[in-house]
DNA sequence: CCTTGACACCTAGCTGTTCTAGGTATAGCC
DNA sequence: GGCTATACCTAGAACAGCTAGGTGTCAAGG
């Protein structure tokens, strides 16, 4: 299930996992793994442009740390909060609509 | 919602309004429209090559049907059926991994 | 009669997202 | 020293859905 189904909802999924706490790249792809029962094995080719996409349109921020190794610690914006809110309405609307055609 | 986060998704539609009964291209647009209370209005441009796909591979038969207009009448095969049902379970399972990261 | 709008079909090319497949570099363990 | 896990990155492929165009029929209204 590392999937085209996907497209369109990782973005929600990225917000939600940061908005709990703050992680690295690298953290976001094991903590995605972890909350979705390691269905969710997303590649960093996948992630890792995401998150970009994500900083560069305002939802996240991200800084250095230097403990040890590089990393990248991305946080959730106020904007970004707003947006994973809206995300999670819409998603709601999504599968009823889907569920209403399917079932 | 006509929807980038559709992607994925269009063709278990497709499959869900035709194996009710065969209906032409424009008809299953409309379809789809009614059955999502307006919510799914997609184009054209998004249906019929999708039609076109599912043809191909096995999953659709299509008969041209001459009743005053040219209409391609669309059926499922009984691929199509099966893979409906796996459409439907994967459906299930996508939304449950979603919603374990979501909420 | 002729224009408008709904019906009914089609496709080339744009766009945007995910994935593939490569690359770099550090830390820790055997 | 070499292997594995960690940690970052990106160019380009693949592909689905949409835009925006096109054709043609039929019915209703002016």
């Amino acid at each position: 299930m590392t999937a085209d189904e996907l497209k369109g909802h990782l973005d929600a999924l990225i917000l939600a996992v940061l908005s709990r706490e703050p992680l690295h790249g690298y953290a976001v792809i094991e903590a995605l793994k972890a909350r979705s029962g390691g269905k969710l094995a997303l590649p960093e080719g996948t992630v890792y442009p995401a998150l970009h996409r994500l900083e560069r349109s305002g939802l996240l921020a991200s800084q250095w740390a230097h403990d040890g190794r590089r990393r990248r610690v991305y946080r959730v914006t106020d904007r970004g909060q707003r947006e994973l809110g809206l995300s999670r309405s819409r998603w709601r609307e999504f599968t009823t609509t889907i569920e209403a055609v399917l079932t």
